[in-house]
DNA sequence: ATCAATGCAAATAATTTGCACGTCC
DNA sequence: GGACGTGCAAATTATTTGCATTGAT
């Protein structure tokens, strides 16, 4: 498959990392040795867990998969580390439904998210076009950095239970 | 003031309401009355103290502002009715900074939020180039039927501060 | 008269905090 | 050795629920 190929090659060659688990473990590790922080095993693990994972996820999804993985750790642990990697930018969270969803953030820019307004379903597109637009566009008095785009509406799954109905 | 004049004619073209609230208080009467639901002084005053805001607000700033106006509904009734303005998307919601910011919804299509990270600001930008990416965009797989777009990045008022400091 | 809405108090659930113990540097 | 991190239990806070009372139609 030529698209996984690529995807592969373009992920090796992202600042002469092998994967992004890598180099978010590194920017992990250099945060914490500027800032007189310790390396623990739970942040390792926490960290590779989240990488691990492509779509959002909650935090009791992610002490589930810790659990199916025979490892563990603590709730509290989960909250503070969680929160540690958000202000690395290593993590995104998402206030959807009623609850948080993390995601893992590096090189993710330009992600937008598709929010079914009927199944809660959350799926990730990334649009050139829109990022170009946004990046480009002149934000009065302000710094941009990021953005964060929900685009609400109806899934393919649920637009034809709709169909059905009628 | 001829921005202002031309701002009053749009509103009062469209649909033929002399205001936004009127509008709002339009689209409830007529769900309650389809409905079954009732009309009540508390769910008036609610969209009325809502639509005379611009800015985001929190439920206990809007009880605030209820307060000040000698006026009082219960918290339990407000979040009853504020649920009920987002079905009919009179309101739109907002989770930032670990609590729940609302907002009047009608004729607010393609508005931005510019969200600072180190003061938690928000102020509300309407681009046209922006919204118009957005709605011609290819959804994949999906029916698209509005959107939310957060800028993170600093404000000018936080960036004079980081300025100073170095 | 009826049934939905209000509002109080209690329940729930996500997140934070206090503190004792363990461990990374 | 000492400060930082972990993890338990308790505290906190936003939101929902149960239920008796009120009021719109």
């Amino acid at each position: 498959m030529p698209g996984e190929l690529s995807l592969f090659t373009q992920q090796q060659m992202k600042g002469g990392f092998s994967s992004e688990l890598e180099e978010a473990l590194a920017v992990l590790a250099d945060h914490l040795k500027r800032n007189g922080g310790r390396q623990t095993p739970e942040r390792q693990l926490l960290l590779k867990a989240i990488y691990e994972t492509d779509n959002l996820f909650t935090i009791d999804e992610l002490l589930q998969q810790l659990k199916e993985a025979k490892t563990h750790v603590s709730k509290t642990t989960l909250y503070s580390s969680i929160k540690l990697f958000e202000q690395l930018h290593l993590v995104v969270s998402h206030r959807l439904h009623n609850n948080t969803y993390y995601e893992r953030a590096l090189h993710q820019e330009g992600i937008c998210r598709q929010i079914c307004t009927h199944c809660g379903k959350v799926q990730r597109y990334k649009s050139k076009a829109v990022t170009q637009v946004i990046n480009c566009a002149r934000w009065p008095h302000f710094q941009k950095e990021r953005f964060t785009l929900y685009i609400y509406g109806t899934c393919r799954a649920c637009a034809k239970i709709k169909k059905n109905k009628s």
